[in-house]
DNA sequence: CGCCACCTTGAAAACATTCAATCAAAGTGG
DNA sequence: CCACTTTGATTGAATGTTTTCAAGGTGGCG
């Protein structure tokens, strides 16, 4: 939370006080299940996981990738039930947040309540770029795109280097995420590795001409919003929050 | 609001102070731009809108259709400039809320933040599920899952009455949001017109067996969350809000 | 009347899926 | 350590869906 404002000393205590101790989640389990009630929310720690919401018959649509630092949940939070479930890709680790835990944060600490707000304005901004993606972009661009901001959000959070980044994805899933058959994702693929501008092999993808690939699809970042909230959000750090300021 | 959770005598109040009279918005014209820095969000009172997202080359995604009753940029609020434009189908009447109001209300009536914060996790919700559509579904599914969300939605707030709803939107506007070329909406619609589920024209919609498109379909609402807030958020009316509770 | 916006139609081409195999690598249990 | 199973990647061929391009058609409106 600290890496989205700017925390007071009673912030970090309050947040201290609800705050759990990691739990492990195995590898394919699920954090969330659709059509459930949860009274949950997750923070990834470690690991990888997806959100993705299945249709009667089988069809399914991963809506996001989670990976260390997102979270899980946050809006489902306000339902009922889950519209759709988060599902482990890898062995995870994960912190909880309760519904009980984030309403009364919302009435204690009015300026986490906006962080938490912020995150899930990210998270929104980013579907809809999914969505962008999968309505009116080519499969090769939504592949290349997809990779392009994986790579951005895990350099962000330290675990990519400037070009490559473990991909704990099979080829199906990787299917279901961008609209595609998983024979077409892999017939794609093979283009873009053709192409120079990618290697994707034993769960690793390399971006080899980060440059190139940006510009072969108009790539654009803006969505992300990864320099983070702006500072009237960070930095309102005065003792007594000015009401109407 | 007061549709969201049951006010108390000074959380009203407090709206009632920030709350402004409507704006005129003429049809075509942009409530918010793409790329462009903005400090207010607004509240359709009346009239259509659309969110959508331009590329570089003309393409363009629709994100979401905006009714009475609906917010466009409670999100965009929180970042330096909006990744999406939003613009009025018809004429319209907005009323705005500025960041500095938001923030504010969050700061001084936390049950009014955490209704707005549902209020943007049932956007999501809907944009995920908008997402499922375009993703997953076939063009005959798209277009009817389109039709029954948006007698849902404006039955709910008595802008359709139990079949038909008005629908000031064209084909090209409707392939932009189904991801979809326009050629193939047209046809696609003669279908569901053939079947006959739907009748469309003159700018109007009647569902003329909603059962049976329903079935064809296999439509759940769930994503929809029409019942509203759940009662732990509605209902939290003590002056003294129970931190911790 | 003539223009404009929008809907409709046809034919060809491009894109993507399905089905059905094959292959390699990674577990599993004795 | 070896058969056996499982998972995931890859390929080819046939099929189907969707787009593109191009050409009308229709109704409203100045």
């Amino acid at each position: 939370m600290s890496q989205i404002i700017d925390l007071t000393r009673e912030e970090s205590a309050a947040l201290a006080a609800i705050s759990t101790r990691g739990t492990r989640v195995a590898r394919g389990a699920d954090i969330i299940l659709q059509g459930e009630v949860d009274e949950c929310a997750f923070l990834i720690h470690d690991g990888w996981a997806l959100r993705h919401r299945q249709l009667a018959d089988g069809r399914r649509q991963v809506l996001h990738f989670l990976v260390p630092g997102d979270w899980a949940g946050l809006t489902a939070l306000m339902f009922p039930e889950s519209d759709h479930a988060v599902t482990a890709v890898t062995d995870a680790v994960v912190a909880t947040l309760s519904l009980r835990d984030l309403s009364a944060l919302f009435q204690s600490h009015p300026r986490l309540g906006l962080a938490i707000y912020w995150t899930a304005a990210q998270e929104e901004a980013m579907i809809a770029e999914h969505l962008v993606n999968v309505g009116r972009r080519t499969a090769y661009e939504r592949l290349g795109n997809l990779f392009l901001e994986l790579l951005f959000r895990l350099q962000v959070v330290g675990h990519a280097d400037h070009r490559a980044f473990d991909f704990p994805v099979n080829q199906a899933v990787l299917a279901d995420a961008l609209g595609l058959s998983q024979v077409h994702v892999n017939r794609t693929l093979q283009r873009l590795r053709k192409d120079g501008f990618v290697a994707v092999s034993d769960r690793r993808v390399v971006i080899l001409n980060q440059a190139g690939l940006e510009q072969a699809l108009d790539f654009e970042s803006a969505y992300l919003h990864m320099a983070g909230p702006p500072a009237w959000l960070r930095r309102r750090i005065s003792k007594r929050p000015a009401v109407g300021d």
